[in-house]
RNA sequence: GCUGUCUUAGCUCAGUUGGUAGAGCACUUCCUUGGUAAGGAAGAGGUCGGCAGUUCAAAUCUGCUAGACAGCUCCA
């Protein structure tokens, strides 16, 4: 837009129009957020941006967590202040201090910050010479470290509204007055500069919105949320249970659970024998030697199930934390030929790792768990087309699972600056890494880069999906690894006669089991499509009278293979029907008088209501073709 | 592992300043023999997560311990 002298954000906005002025909460200036009051002094490409943009809701929310500062300061004046960012679903702000937050001074905090809106105070922006900002912050050490890490000649600036300066580089609302609706919605620690070896320090987490109704929206969404929780959900329904004498991170999986792992799993190993792989079986546990050789006793021994003591006794053993090692043992077996690669090992493998105590969470974060795990050895020539096959695998389990649209993509790499955590030299790592980012960009895979988040042994894509609460955690992952082949000795004859070491790709086709249950959970609130629901149908008679008439039926249903639950209790057919709806059960088939004159049985579908009467072989061939497309 | 909150019947939860436990639903039995979200009656079920301590007396107070939840750190 044309500049005119003295012109700011707002000043455009009110220009567009009065409306627009009124919800703007920043502007966007050459894609920079900024505040409304940045002054528009040259040519330049603007963006008004209201609460509705993403931009301008994190604007709202970092001036919102200055008011949570504000309102701390006001009630607890030694309350040293941290940091206090915006983030995707809010913001928080982090505070060290000796009392620790109740949910009743969350309340009275709110409460607090309510009074700071009522008073409307502008947020000004200023900017100062580091050592008078250093003055300034005197009486906050976390303040002032932030400062002094600053680079030299870097602009510092604050915000002040009222009684209340920050440290800070916006972008900010003009004034506090929009910040109608607040919710502080929980306290809990949190490191300084997410460093375990640093203070923990008191964060707030905390919402707002212009409305009070869209507070309410929100508020109900996360109430919602939690009625999916897996962790809930599961229990309920009788998938899964956890048991204080078993331990943390051990769950049971119970009849229903179970049922529908191993049908994931037979999905699974069947796909993955038609896709050329082929299936091992290796031991749970080996001596440590064999860790020793592949680094995870150096590099992962932490998060090992270690049976013994190397001071006291001969052989010391350890679970296994994945399976890598062991597939590499069935490589080993024999001399192997360039032509005998691609070689694609598969194995449907239980592992253990030792989480710490405060990771575990219902089946998502677990101290065992079976995965679907494989290992593919190739030769340089192959490497981009074998990614890309594991790839379009776990793209055709994620379609037919239905969370396809519910990913992202990560490209896990080292961090140079931690050469602790990883094997190899830093050219090996460039190596990997270009030869991933060649294949990723190849593919045209929408990823994000997660410094620091390869394995040890190589880098990583990892298929990220966020639960019910927002959380993300890796569903899948596909990786390359040049360094465990020549650790293990592992090589080809190559055309040439020359001995050379194989490419590996370690990837997982859909997760580990128990994971990918927690998500399917959620996804489908409980109510699974037929293929996958551990019961398909639930067989109601209308009265006593008509159990024998329904007993014929489920003969016929279990002969056809159909998982189905037969409900005889002498019960009010409304309370039965109550019951399969709570259960989620895909199909209802009611019977009774009219049904048996007619051999017939009614039908209601939970995903398309009341289908009515039809011939039982009918509905056999009708859910037979359902479950065979994996209908969802 | 760290910070905080929590743990009472199968489930969801009451239980007032310490005086050895209650409700609803579920469960069992009986009556009701029925058509799309709760028919009626009776009964059974708990060393209040575990172990110590304070006290004449602990579900209640203190310590330790095991779990659960949220977040941090970590990770499939």
């Amino acid at each position: 837009m044309q500049a005119e002298q003295g012109c700011t954000v707002y000043d455009a906005a009110k220009q567009i129009s009065e409306g627009l002025s009124r919800a703007a909460v920043a502007g966007a200036v050459n894609g920079t957020v900024v505040d409304l009051t940045f002054p528009l002094d040259q040519d330049c490409s603007l963006e008004i941006l209201t609460f509705e943009d993403d931009r301008g809701k994190k604007a709202f929310w970092h001036t919102t967590s200055h008011i949570l500062a504000q309102a701390v300061k006001h009630l607890y004046p030694e309350a040293k202040l941290a940091i206090g960012p915006a983030i995707d679903n809010g913001f928080y702000y982090d505070f060290d201090m000796e009392h620790s937050l109740t949910a009743e001074d969350l309340r009275e905090i709110e409460g607090e910050m309510k009074k700071i809106v009522k008073t409307g105070e502008r947020l000004e922006r200023f900017t100062l010479p580091r050592e008078e900002a250093l003055e300034l912050m005197k009486q906050e050490p976390y303040k002032r470290e932030l400062i002094e890490e600053l680079p030299e000649g870097e602009e510092i600036s604050f915000y002040k509204q009222g009684d209340f300066t920050d440290l800070c580089a916006g972008p900010h609302l003009f004034d506090v007055k929009p910040v109608k609706a607040i919710a502080l919605l929980s306290a809990t620690g949190a490191y300084w500069r997410g460093n375990e070896k640093n203070k923990m320090l008191q964060r707030v987490y905390g919402v707002s919105f212009p409305k009070k109704s869209m507070l309410d929206e929100h508020l109900e969404k996360l109430e919602d949320a939690k009625k999916r929780d897996h962790n809930k959900l599961g229990r309920e329904l009788e998938l899964f249970t956890t048991s204080d004498l078993i331990g943390q991170g051990l769950p049971i999986l119970l009849p229903k659970g179970a049922r529908i792992i191993q049908l994931l799993q037979r999905f699974v190993e069947d796909e993955e024998q038609k896709r050329g792989w082929q299936m091992t079986k290796t031991p749970l546990m080996a001596k440590s030697d064999l860790y020793k050789l592949s680094g995870h006793w150096d590099h992962y021994q932490e998060g090992m199930f270690v049976m013994g003591d190397e001071e006291k006794d001969k052989e010391v053993f350890a679970l296994r934390p994945m399976t890598c090692p062991f597939q590499y043992q069935a490589y080993l077996n024999r001399a192997r030929s360039y032509r005998d690669l691609p070689l694609r090992y598969s194995e449907t493998s239980t592992l253990f790792r030792n989480e710490a105590s405060g990771e575990m969470h219902g089946l998502i974060r677990v101290r065992q768990f079976t995965i679907s795990e494989g290992h593919l050895m190739c030769r340089p020539d192959q490497l981009e087309d074998e990614f890309k096959s594991c790839l379009e695998l776990t793209m055709f389990m994620l379609k037919t699972l239905g969370l396809y649209e519910d990913v992202s993509y990560r490209f896990s790499q080292w961090d140079p600056n931690d050469r602790e955590k990883y094997i190899g030299t830093p050219e090996q790592w460039d190596e990997a890494q270009s030869t991933m980012k060649r294949i990723l960009d190849h593919l045209e895979i929408p990823y994000r880069i997660g410094i620091g988040e390869a394995a040890f042994y190589g880098p990583k894509l990892d298929i990220q999906i966020k639960n019910v609460h927002g959380k993300e955690d890796t569903l899948i992952t596909i990786q390359i690894d040049q360094m465990l082949a020549e650790k293990f000795g592992m090589e080809y004859v190559d055309s040439d006669g020359s001995k050379k070491n194989p490419y590996i790709i370690h990837r997982t086709s859909i997760g580990c089991y128990e994971r990918t249950l927690a998500l399917l959970i959620e996804k489908y609130a409980g109510a699974f499509p037929a293929w996958l629901a551990p019961v398909q149908v639930k067989v109601l008679p209308i009265s006593q009278n008509y159990v024998d008439y329904t007993t014929q039926l489920v003969a016929k249903l279990e002969a056809a293979g159909i998982r189905v639950e037969h409900d005889t209790r002498n019960e009010k057919i409304g309370y039965k029907i109550r019951e399969a709806q709570m259960e989620k059960v895909p199909y209802m088939l009611i019977a009774g008088e009219k049904e048996q004159e007619a051999g017939s049985v009614s039908v209601r579908s939970r995903r398309d209501g009341d289908l009515g009467g039809m011939p039982i072989d009918d509905f056999i061939g009708k859910l037979l073709i359902e479950v065979q497309t994996r209908a969802r």
